[in-house]
DNA sequence: GACATGGAGATTCCATACAAGTAAAACGAG
DNA sequence: CTCGTTTTACTTGTATGGAATCTCCATGTC
């Protein structure tokens, strides 16, 4: 008996539905950072009414993915550099914590979900395969979440994660010498994890985040490159 | 000329206002525990549409507050020992970070507001308004945040903010020999931050935090005590 | 030309009606 | 009485229309 499809798929509302569509396409660059997106447009779309779209414009809000001002419209986020430099922070201090507390519930699977990850970020890295890279740099670093045992922990990761996943697909995935650099801190930290040498994930974990906020922070210098959708923030 | 009520205050949104209203319901102990709150009963007393209503609710959901079963009905949250035990591993997580942060930003101006906060808590705690001294305790511990610089830090202890505050005003705040050695406690972190201490802040806050949990869960324990809707959680 | 005024268009916000799903009571057979 | 089925009440999920309000542009005044 396959292992699969077993478990029956309670009829999703529809509104979740939607939440899920509009998350990808603002992860995946479908829309542009910045960009205007209206109930009624969207409801068009996917061919739903206004209702489940607002639900899932308020739902995205939260995950910071979406901006809703008021009687205005709905807009996809659109970090500053300064934006950025505290979901680096926050990041920083989140991963750091939640790691601690997976090697300390359960060590073994985190370290094994983290080795499988990066033996597939070898091959994508080798085929040159951008988007694969960049969601299995996502995993990776959700793994720690994953093991953590602690939900909160968790939903405080969820908080930024998307916005961070978009980041990296539409920021810094691009370019080459950084995946090269990125490749290369993920093997540390593994190697950091299993000696339980703390003191040293904690300065490669450092060292990695700093270096996608600049790549991030210089990408987002160069107004005119990327599809960024530039436009006065309010 | 006076200062105050020159700035002009936006019509607030219904979603808002019910959002607040039911938060504060919730936190001040209106509403108990697990008690089921439907959109319909809501929209009757608050005497708006359930649109607003439904709005406030998945608000609140994100906090901790409600949570949401599908098809069947919200309820107010009615956290487990475990659930307990998880809130506060991860406030003392966060509080820690936050306050470090806070620290190296703007360490005067956080220890002014604490010294601040801790005077009014004397009071309150002469007085025997135990209602008070809740609300002076969240402020306290709400204040590492408001100065930590990092508005994500922020937004991550909202995500347990209020589900703290119930917990203090529901369960906790009653046990008068709590009240004491919180107080005291609360002069020492003040004590060890002034003295630039934070090995010696993080002992106590871990001990303080510690305290709370145990009473918590302790008052959990005795079902029949404290107004607590004792129900089969699924 | 600078600035105020007014109105058209776009968009959300709220109310309401209906559809669909869930839980629990009522019922009936054994 | 027990078990399984049907029915009923209740609650949320979705669609839709209208009110409120914001933006932007055109027009007019000085």
């Amino acid at each position: 008996m396959s292992s699969r499809s077993l478990k029956i798929q309670r009829p999703q509302s529809l509104a979740t539905l939607v939440t899920e569509r509009i998350r990808e396409a603002i992860v995946s660059g479908e829309f542009t950072l910045g960009e205007k997106i209206s109930e009624e447009s969207l409801a068009e779309t996917f061919d739903v009414s206004r209702s489940p779209v607002r639900d899932a414009l308020n739902a995205l809000q939260f995950t910071g993915l979406v901006e809703i001002r008021p009687k205005r419209g709905s807009f996809v986020f659109n970090p500053t550099i300064l934006d950025i430099g505290q979901l680096c922070e926050y990041r920083e201090m989140l991963e750091r914590e939640a790691c601690t507390l997976a090697m300390r519930g359960s060590r073994e699977a985190l370290l094994e979900a983290l080795k499988a990850l990066f033996d597939e970020m070898a091959s994508a890295h080798k085929n040159g395969d951008t988007r694969r890279y960049a969601a299995l740099d996502t995993a990776f670093h959700k793994a720690f979440f994953e093991h953590c045992s602690n939900a909160l922990v968790q939903d405080a990761y969820l908080l930024v994660e998307a916005r961070l996943a978009t980041i990296r697909t539409v920021l810094t995935a691009a370019k080459k010498e950084r995946r090269e650099a990125s490749y290369d801190e993920h093997g540390e930290i593994i190697d950091a994890l299993k000696k339980n040498d703390m003191a040293r994930f904690e300065k490669v974990l450092k060292t990695h985040i700093h270096r996608t906020q600049a790549v991030a922070v210089e990408r987002l210098s160069e107004p005119d490159s990327g599809g960024v959708y530039q436009k006065p923030d309010r």
